[in-house]
RNA sequence: CGCGGGGUAGAGCAGUUGGUAGCUCGUCGGGCUCAUAACCCGGAGGUCGGGGGUUCAAGUCCCUCCCCCGCAA
C-alpha cells in the first residue's frame, strides 16, 4: 500500500520499521531537524535517520498543515496516512488527502489519556495496565473512532522510559493488525466514549519537584514517571539533586517529612515522606553523574539533611 | 565558539596561603565469635585526565587539548 509516515521520535521507530519490512511504498514526513546536546547540534529526528538508511523520501515541515506541506502530501498521493507521536496537529486539509484515510498510534487505552504524554502520565499516576490503542484520525486531540487496542501491565517498579520502549514495540504490532484488516476488509470502527476521556498535560519541569509530605506512593510514582525524563528532584542545601530511582520500603522511622533518616553506605539512603519512608536507590547531584545512593554516601555523609 | 560544575587508589569523596597524597566502602591477610554483611589488627593498591610552562619544589599557579555532568535551547 501507499502509505505516508508521520512520525518523530523513538516511539515511531519500530511502526516505521515494520511498515518498511511489511514492503509498502512509504514517504516520510518529519519534523524539521532541532537543535540538540550542549552544543546545539542541529541533530535530525530519529525516523528521519532510518528513512535515509532505507533510502525513504523524507519530508519536514514546520507544519504539515501549511500550504507546502499540503501540496507535497498531495503530491505522494498516499492510500493511508499513518502518525506516531508525530508532534504536529493535522489539518481537515491534510486528513482528506489519503483514500483510506489516517490511523494513529496512540500510546494509551483511550479514550483515556488523550494528548501528549500518555505514558508518563500513566504511570505518574500510578496505573497498573495502559496500553496501544489505534484510531482513525480526526480534526479533535486523539479523538477519532478506535480500531484496534492491545494492553499491558505496568511494573511496579517501571520507569516511564522502559514502558515506552515496550509500548513502541505493541504499537507496531498492533498497527500491523490494523493495516491487516484494514486491507481484509475486516477492521470496525468504535467511537470513543467522551464521557470517560482524560486529556494528560504537557509535562514541565517543574512537575519533578518532590513533595515529600506526600505519600511514598505518589513519590514513587512521580520519580518512575518522570524517569528518563525530565527526572524528578529534591533541593538539599540549595542545591537541585535528582532523584533517579526510588523504592517503596516497610521501615518505619520517625522525622520531618524530607529528612535523611537513615543514610548509612550499606542500609541504603531512606527519607520520611506523608506516610513512611521512601528509599532513595539512584541519585543525581550537581556536577556529578548518577549513580546509586549507597555510593554517594561513601563520599557525602548525608544523615540528618533534610531534602526540601 | 550560549552559561556553569567536574576529572585524585576498584567505587564515592577531601586535599587549607604550592613543600614526598588522605577519608569511607570494597579488596587481601590475620584475630575475635556458635556465627556474621558486625567488631579488632595489619597489608596491597594512585606517574593526582593528557601535553606544555612558572618554581628549589605543583594535585595545588598559568596555557592548551581530551572526556564527563548540569542549566539554557
Amino acid at each position: 500500500m501507499r502509505i505516508a509516515f508521520l512520525g518523530t521520535p523513538d516511539f515511531a521507530i519500530p511502526s516505521l520499521q515494520m511498515l518498511v519490512d511489511s514492503g509498502h511504498d512509504l514517504a516520510v514526513f518529519t519534523q524539521p531537524d532541532r537543535p540538540k546536546g550542549r552544543h546545539g547540534t542541529l541533530t535530525p529526528p530519529p525516523v528521519k535517520e532510518l528513512a535515509q538508511k532505507y533510502g525513504i523520501e523524507v519530508f519536514q515541515f514546520e507544519k504539515i498543515s501549511a500550504l507546502d506541506g499540503v501540496q507535497a502530501l498531495r503530491n505522494f498521493a498516499p492510500e493511508l496516512m499513518v502518525t506516531a507521536a508525530f508532534g504536529q496537529i493535522l489539518s481537515r486539509e491534510n486528513l482528506e488527502i489519503p483514500t483510506h484515510g489516517c490511523i494513529n498510534v496512540h500510546a494509551s487505552l483511550l479514550p483515556k489519556y488523550r494528548g501528549a504524554a500518555p505514558i508518563q502520565w500513566a504511570v505518574i499516576e500510578g496505573g497498573k495496565v495502559t496500553g496501544v490503542t489505534t484510531m482513525l484520525t480526526d480534526v479533535g486531540l486523539d479523538t477519532g473512532d478506535i480500531l484496534l487496542f492491545q494492553e499491558t501491565e505496568i511494573g511496579e517498579n517501571e520507569t516511564a522510559g522502559a514502558l515506552f520502549d515496550r509500548l513502541a514495540i505493541l504499537g507496531a504490532q498492533v498497527l500491523k493488525d490494523t493495516i491487516f484488516a484494514l486491507q481484509a476488509g475486516t477492521l470496525t470502527r468504535t467511537p470513543q466514549d467522551n464521557t470517560l476521556a482524560t486529556k494528560c498535560r504537557m509535562i514541565k519541569k517543574e512537575l519533578g519537584k518532590i513533595d515529600f509530605n506526600q505519600p511514598s506512593c505518589v513519590i514513587h510514582n512521580l520519580v518512575r514517571g518522570l524517569n528518563p525524563w525530565p527526572v524528578a528532584y529534591a533541593k538539599m542545601d540549595g542545591e537541585a539533586v535528582k532523584i533517579w530511582e526510588t523504592r517503596k520500603t516497610e521501615r518505619r522511622e520517625e522525622g520531618q517529612s524530607g529528612a535523611c533518616v537513615i543514610a548509612d553506605p550499606k542500609e541504603g539512603l531512606f527519607v520520611k515522606t506523608g506516610d513512611g519512608l521512601i528509599e532513595i536507590a539512584e541519585l543525581q547531584f550537581p556536577g556529578a553523574k548518577r549513580m546509586p545512593a549507597k555510593a554517594a554516601l561513601l563520599g557525602r555523609p548525608m544523615q540528618g539533611k533534610v531534602f526540601d
